[in-house]
RNA sequence: GGCGCCAUCGUCUAGAGGCCCAGGACAGGUGGUUCUCAGCCAUCAGACCGGGGUUCGAAUCCCCGUGGCGCUACCA
């Protein structure tokens, strides 16, 4: 049975590399009919928070990546570490170590300084005589635990990575480590061996950034007499800059993407693809398919760029395709508080405007954006509207001709609308552009937007007259006094 | 400094010795559809880090460089 686990520390919100992660291990577990194990690691009483243990789970929820266990906390476990510690420590594993952190620094700064091979712990409190042990206990020290790294003529570890193959380490380069600090917690490399240990972790998936952290564990994984699982790291996922994706390159909230307007089904179709792909290059999959599709072999072992230009792509790609009912569903609650023409709208008027916006948004937030005409009372015209469209000889007169016909038109529909508007052209014996521009710019504010008899009649009757209107005064104001300013200058 | 990981178009990748003068997707260019934008369709441009080997033959295997990243914590 596989049992693998996504084990985040709670020190933020799940970030895009940690909602990768879960992924891919939630992958695996579905896809071999195996649990999805959570568990938080909060060992660092400093840096985590409760908040933070929300905001993960709220992210995982978000993607759909439900669990089968937990979530554990390692914070509700130190008893358990506590024990293996002991235990280690009856066995000569491990041993006490009372040197101060301030000591240990300054011996790392001469080893470093020195060009020693290794910066590791030099091993002073390994061979420390009971003697020496019980005075410094007397003195009221606070020990750390270090485990006690074997060492001899050739002693290496041997590892094996699912993506990269066999590997070995020298264990004469890993210094003793702490286990367990003065105060009894216990530090990431043991808590994380006991834990998957004793959780029966048989696939350890996670960031190659814990590659070099490997050989500590096995070692800790044998000597405490547990079955060794097996590894798979995955390469970071990197900004654009090449470097450890940060807030600096963007948003790297897994919830932040939400606010956005991103669908869980893209963002996960697009994590997936960071890493991963399949022989024939397909790139949009549904849930099932992934999880029928996925294999840890096919991961690729080099660092990925996130690309938010890929993901808008996809994003566009899935509200394209979500059935337009449930996409109204899904933006009607980035839709709060609007005015305008949209305040009284009822459902049907929603799927409408969805239905000729699908195609035109990458993300439900921008609806907001270029939808915003219809979320205002009163509409700003553009400079580029202004100035590229309605600025132009002829306009006003047309724009009154265009609000008579609309003020006729029965039904107020779009076959009507267009037809009316386009046999208004035809009479003046112009091109129906030379009135359906115009028409935008004034209703709009824009020079872009869909279909104009489709937002025509979305708009309504008086809110069309009454903006007709508005823009007809805006222009002979400005045209009136720019005349004025050109004859004085004459 | 030591150790480790990685290295194909701008980006994500396919490629597991001949199928590759390297395929797909995003982004970009051009053209078409059209009332604009988007979408859609067509089309173009664009990469095997460098050097040595191995082999009849290498993007694929080996070595050395170079570069990037990671670890080297009483952070995970």
């Amino acid at each position: 049975m596989v049992r693998v686990r996504f084990a985040p520390s709670p020190t933020g919100y799940l970030h895009i590399g940690g909602a990768r992660t879960a992924l891919f291990n939630w992958l695996y577990a579905r896809s071999k009919g195996g649990k999805f194990i959570l568990r938080i690691e909060d060992t660092d009483v400093k840096r985590s928070t409760p908040e933070a243990v929300e905001a993960i789970l709220e992210g995982l929820k978000w993607l759909g990546l439900d669990w089968d266990e937990g979530p554990y906390f390692q914070s509700g476990r130190l008893e358990i570490y506590r024990r293996y510690a002991r235990q280690l420590l009856e066995t000569g594993h491990a041993y006490y170590c009372y040197c101060t952190p301030e000591e240990l620094e300054e011996k790392r700064a001469k080893m470093i300084s020195d060009d020693d091979q290794a910066a590791g712990y030099d091993g002073t409190c390994r061979q420390l005589p009971q003697a020496g042990r019980d005075r410094l206990r007397s003195l009221g020290l606070k020990p750390s635990v270090r485990f006690k790294v074997p060492r001899g003529i050739s002693r290496v570890t041997k590892m094996e990575d699912i993506l990269r193959g066999p590997r070995e380490f020298d264990n004469h380069l890993l210094g003793d480590f702490i286990i367990l600090r003065p105060d009894g917690t216990p530090t990431y490399n043991f808590a994380v061996v006991v834990d998957d240990g004793e959780m029966g972790i048989t696939h350890v998936i996670r960031g190659d950034d814990h590659i070099s952290n490997t050989p500590r564990q096995i070692l800790l994984f044998e000597t405490l007499g547990f079955e060794l699982p097996s590894f798979a790291h995955l390469p970071m996922i990197w900004g654009s800059d090449r470097t450890r994706l940060s807030k600096r390159h963007g948003a790297t909230s897994v919830i932040a993407y939400r606010e956005e307007g991103y669908l869980p089904e893209a963002m996960v179709n697009y994590l997936a693809l960071l890493g991963w792909a399949t022989s024939d290059s397909q790139q949009i999959f549904t849930r099932e398919e992934l999880v029928s599709k996925f294999s840890l072999e096919r991961i690729s072992k080099n660092p990925a760029i996130f690309d938010s230009e890929k993901l808008n792509w996809m994003n566009g790609e899935y509200i394209r395709s979500t059935d337009l009912e449930k996409l109204v569903d899904l933006a009607l609650p980035y839709l709060k508080e609007v005015k305008g023409p949209a305040a009284q709208a009822d459902r049907e008027w929603f799927v409408e405007l969805l239905r000729i916006y699908r195609e035109r948004i990458k993300t439900l937030k921008q609806l907001l954006e270029q939808a915003d005409f219809f979320f205002t009372d009163r509409i700003q015209l553009t400079e580029d509207a202004l100035n590229k469209v309605l600025m132009k000889e002829g306009v006003p007169d047309i724009l009154r001709q265009t609000k008579d016909v609309l003020a006729k038109v029965e039904p107020f529909n779009v076959e009507t609308i267009e037809d009316a508007l386009r046999a208004l052209a035809a009479e003046l014996g112009i091109g129906a552009g030379k009135v359906i521009h115009p028409l935008r710019a004034s209703l709009t504010g824009r020079r872009a937007s869909p279909g104009l008899f489709e937002v025509i009649a979305l708009l309504g009757r008086p809110i069309t007259l009454t903006r007709i209107e508005q823009t007809i005064q805006e222009l002979d104001h400005r045209l009136g006094h720019s005349s004025r300013k050109w004859e004085m200058g004459n």
